[in-house]
DNA sequence: ATCGCTATTGATAATCATTACTAATAATAT
DNA sequence: ATATTATTAGTAATGATTATCAATAGCGAT
């Protein structure tokens, strides 16, 4: 009895790509009007369904963003994230996610850490410049 | 014409007794529970608002976990949490968020960082004990 | 190429946490 | 006490995400 083996779909593709030549980290309803240029019949479902799936290998990562549907990125690394209060946008932070989480397991001990969400929120400079 | 002045209820009162006196980070849910012990009437819209007011004046603490509904802590101080994918248990970590967060305004120079949501997520101890 | 098996899809319903709404209640100033 | 109106209990609504399921389409074997 052989494992599930997986099946490769147009579907599957298109939203690999989409998210790996996004750089504005989008959200599953982001992606989905993107893939929807190339393949105007899929549904939302399947976008969730898939996106789960390159999460759960490691092709992609997740941002879970507090009271915001969550986001995509195609930087799997261990990184941290600004997320602007204000129009919602994130970016990568410049800081070195890895030391943090080696911090943490000095810190807490006996715990096995897998993962880190690090996010910082605040106003970001765009925003800044134009509620002032 | 004056601000809305606040006024003190018994539900106010007892949802934030609950929680400056909990030490597991409950969820409103919990909350909810252990305020009806006092307070059998009172319900779950109202536990949910008066915890968004509480957060909102600083006086209590949200902590967003991917994937799970919010929990709420007394130490209002921005500091670091561990979350246990096997059990959903959260504790706090003993590690030096605002040096964190110094060092993130340090990586990231233009944003106005104002707040820290930092999750570590692996597996407790004592669910790595049962696991095995 | 064709066939058969079944992973995957599209469409839609369901779930879960949380918020909004509303008439009734109760905290405060007068 | 009384009037004012913030707050509540109860319930409906929302928004993001997941589950369901019949129909479709990869892929390995023929």
């Amino acid at each position: 009895m052989r494992e599930t083996a997986k099946r490769q779909t147009r579907q599957k593709c298109e939203i690999e790509r989409v998210v790996l030549s996004s750089c504005d980290h989008p959200t599953a309803e982001t992606v989905f009007g993107r893939v929807r240029e190339a393949l105007p019949a899929v549904s939302l479902g399947t976008v969730y369904r898939v996106l789960k799936g390159l999460a759960e290998e490691g092709r992609v990562r997740e941002i879970a963003v507090p009271g915001a549907p969550a986001r995509f990125d195609k930087t799997t690394g261990t990184h941290a994230h600004f997320v602007c209060e204000k129009c919602g946008a994130v970016e990568d932070i410049g800081i070195d996610a890895a030391e943090i989480v080696k911090a943490a397991c000095r810190g807490c001990g006996e715990a096995d850490i897998a993962e880190a969400d690090i996010i910082f929120r605040g106003v970001c400079p765009k925003c800044k410049e134009e509620n002032k």
